[in-house]
Order: structure tokens, then sequence, then C-alpha cells
DNA sequence: CGATGGTGATAGTATTACTATCGATGTTGT
DNA sequence: ACAACATCGATAGTAATACTATCACCATCG
């Protein structure tokens, strides 16, 4: 990744937050300090007082940037698929073929983060993390429809179709882009989960990344091109 | 189904629970009340007091069955497994081609469950609307290894391993059979998820169900075998 | 008839998810 | 330099949640 990546500011829809927390300092520490304590106690276990103890604030201060835990919860990983999209739109930009474009994108989608990013604003490392295992848990809830109706999803939804698009570019008549997608997405991330915990759901392979190898092989062989296009690439 | 299969007892790990539910009056109560509460107001809202309230009994008696409402939860999917479980041992039982054998089982795996089944015990169509909606949740906590020693898991894992022989069956050489058919599964009950709250995740179509046909085709595509082969079965 | 197990009723505790208020500290525009 | 304003910390309080503990009642079973 370059410099220039790492200037660039994803932006996070803003009816998720009550304050912008990349505008101040108290914010940044309220982002940074919940990716770690998210991704080490979980987010059940997971509460304001016990964040607004480890960044030295108080409960109060940060019930003025978001309403709730679940809201944050919501701010991290839309800021993830913001992240997401632009790392998709950057990495297939000015290539030709398609089938290479898919390839790559296949491979962003499914390839584990491990850069912790330090530099950066917030650590990608333990932010993937938290989207493996907790991300599910912002749209699995009551609310849904009505959080749905500010856009909140929409990242996740841009990087789905944007895949999709290519897709089709190969292969005009398949019939269920979003779904081949979509599948690919929460299936990587329950695979890396299934991995580290419940490991006879799942197979690995010790040569190469198995959870990048299955999808990429999955997708192509889906949607009707050959295998041999997809050697080529990697 | 056949009243045979109706007189089935499914088993459930006797480490779930702290009294078997299945064995008096109050223990069903708590199971069909359940089943009806969190499906309608979601697990997060769903506590014991108001179950209580529901079933006419007292909140404590509902903790001699039930150390905590994940366990619960843990105890309804666990169940649902048994129950799947044996569906799949039944529909496949006698059946030579091993291809007619795992469409029949991805099938069962992805097709929704209309059936409310009002003379058993449990709901069935409320009960695979829990299993969707909240069945994640049983697993994504930070206890998961202590919970997964005590063999909580098995029956979907014994469900993933049951159609993994199948497609290991049909081609020996397939690396990730575990993979794919947990991504099957998991990915149904998503693609049921985002069709009824986010639909632009998801592709329907009116003629057919999309996503039995989705993942049937995906996963013979997946592993190798002619289209040809499916559509003579459907 | 007495022991046992299942149940109901009540009470109590620590924690959680917030809301409200108030005063101190900067920061900005004029 | 000063008023106006936003920001933050500190404290207090509330309703609900997730349990735990105790005790008395009642049916059943040997």
């Amino acid at each position: 990744m370059n410099q220039l990546l790492q200037r660039v500011r994803i932006t996070v829809n803003d009816r998720i937050y009550l304050k912008d927390p990349m505008t101040s300092n108290l914010g940044n520490r309220i982002l940074t300090g919940s990716i770690d304590l998210i991704c080490d106690m979980g987010f059940e276990h997971f509460t304001f007082r016990k964040l607004s103890q480890c960044i030295k604030t108080s409960e109060a201060s940060i019930y003025r940037y978001f309403e709730s835990k679940n809201k944050l919860l919501l701010y991290l990983t839309a800021w993830y698929w913001g992240w997401m999209e632009y790392q998709l739109a950057f990495s297939t930009a000015n290539i030709e073929s398609p089938t290479k474009r898919l390839s790559i994108s296949l491979r962003l989608l499914t390839e584990p983060i491990t850069r912790v990013n330090k530099d950066r604003l917030l650590n990608l490392k333990k932010l993937y993390q938290i989207v493996i295992t907790e991300s599910s848990k912002s749209y699995l809830v009551k609310s849904v429809d009505e959080i749905n109706k500010d856009g909140v999803y929409l990242g996740y939804k841009n990087c789905v179709g944007r895949v999709s698009d290519i897709v089709l570019e190969i292969n005009p008549d398949y019939p269920y882009p979003h779904m081949l997608i979509s599948t690919v997405i929460e299936g990587a991330h329950h695979q890396r989960y299934f991995a580290a915990h419940l490991p006879r759901l799942t197979n690995t392979s010790s040569d190469c990344d198995s959870v990048v190898d299955f999808y990429s092989k999955m997708v192509f062989a889906t949607i009707g091109t050959e295998h041999s296009v997809l050697s080529q690439l990697s």
C-alpha cells in the first residue's frame, strides 16, 4: 500500500454518530480504544463504562459521540466497508481484463488483513477481527429495517454491487451475482472464524491460503469460466 | 413427512441444560414459549422474565432448566441440527446415486421450512426463523472454545460432515468439502435474511426458489460435475 | 406416612444502558 | 480583551437485566 492510500479519508454515513469521532482527539480515542476492547473482550462484554476507564474519560462523554454501543459497532463496520470499497476501486483501476479484476477483488475480500497499520488512525488487523466476529451482530437485530433506511449498510452493498458488476461483465447471463458475492464475503469471514474455533467445519491447507483459493475457484467455476484462466493470474 | 418421523425423538447434548426440558410439562412450555418469544421479539429483547410471564411460571423455575438464555438458544439450535441430521439420513437412505443424495441434501439444507408442525412439540417454522436470525449468536461469543469442549456443536458438525462425505464420494480429490458445505449452510440462512431485510445483497427470481437453485448449481459446478446431471434430478 | 422432587413466590444483588445536570476549560470571532 | 460557544469531566440517578437464594407448597411414591 502506498502513502497516498494512507492519506485518503474514509467517510462514514453521518446518521451513525451524534458527533463525528474523526474530528476530535477524544473521538479518535473512542475509536481506537473501542477497537482494542471489542477485539479483546468481545462485543457482548464491551461496555461504555469500561471504554471510558480505558481511554480516561467519562461514560457521558462517549454518549455525546454515539447514542449506543450498537451504533459504535455500526460505525466501525461501516468504516471497514468504506475502506474496502476504496481498496476494491483502487486495486482494479486501469485493469482491462474483467477476469483479472474479479480475481483481484476476490482476493481482497477473502484474504486476511495482517497489517497493523499503526501510522493510520485505526488498527486494521484488529478491525478485521471485529468484522469477522462481531459484524453480523450489527444487522442481525430487530431494528434492521429501521437502521437500513438511514443508508447505514451502503458501504457493504456497494462492495457487493461493485464485484457483482464484474461478474456480469464476464458472464452477462449469470442470474445470481449478488448472492454469489455476498456468499463469498460472509463465507470467508465464517471460515476464518471456524478455522480458529470450530475447525471441523472448515478445511485448511498448509501450502496456500485455502480460503482465498477455495472462494476464487468456487466463483469462477460457478459463473462458468475456465479454471485455466484463474491459474494464469495467480 | 410421515407419521414415523413425527415420533422420532431428537436428543440434545445433556450438557446444555440443567434439567431435561423434554421430560416435563413446564419444560415443554419453556421450549415452545421461548420459540414464540424469540421469534417475535428477537433474542436481544428476549428475557427469562418475559418468558416466565408468557408461560405463567416464575423466573426462578426457568433457571432450573437452563443456566442462561444463551444456553436456551444453544438448546434450540442443537435440537434443530439434531433434527436436520435425522432428515438428511432419512431422506438419503437407500439411494444409490451419490449425485442424487447430494442434490437431496442440498435441497434440505437450503430450502425454507414452511410447515408449522403443530402436532409436534416444537414449531418448526418459527424455529427455522430463529436459526436464520439468531443461531450465529450462539457461537460468535467469547466462550466458544469452552462451550465447544462440551460437544455442543456436534449436530451442526455432523450435518456438515455427512454432506461433505457425499461430496467426496462424487469427487474424492476435492480439497475443501467442509468449507463448501458450511458455506452453503450459512450462506443459505444469510440469503433468506437478506431477501427479507437487505434485498440489495441478494437476487430473487419469481419462478423458482433461487436460493436452492443457486447453491445447488454452485456446489455441482465447484466440485466439477456436469450441470446436466443436476437438471435430471429436479 | 414420611421422604423426595418439582414448582411458585418473593426478595435481593451486581451490572448495564442509558439520561440529566453542572461547572471548568478552552477557542473563536469581534 | 472579552463575550459567546463548544467541549469535556464529574457526579448522580433510573429502569431494566441477569442472575442467586430462600422458603413453603403439593403431588407422588415407596
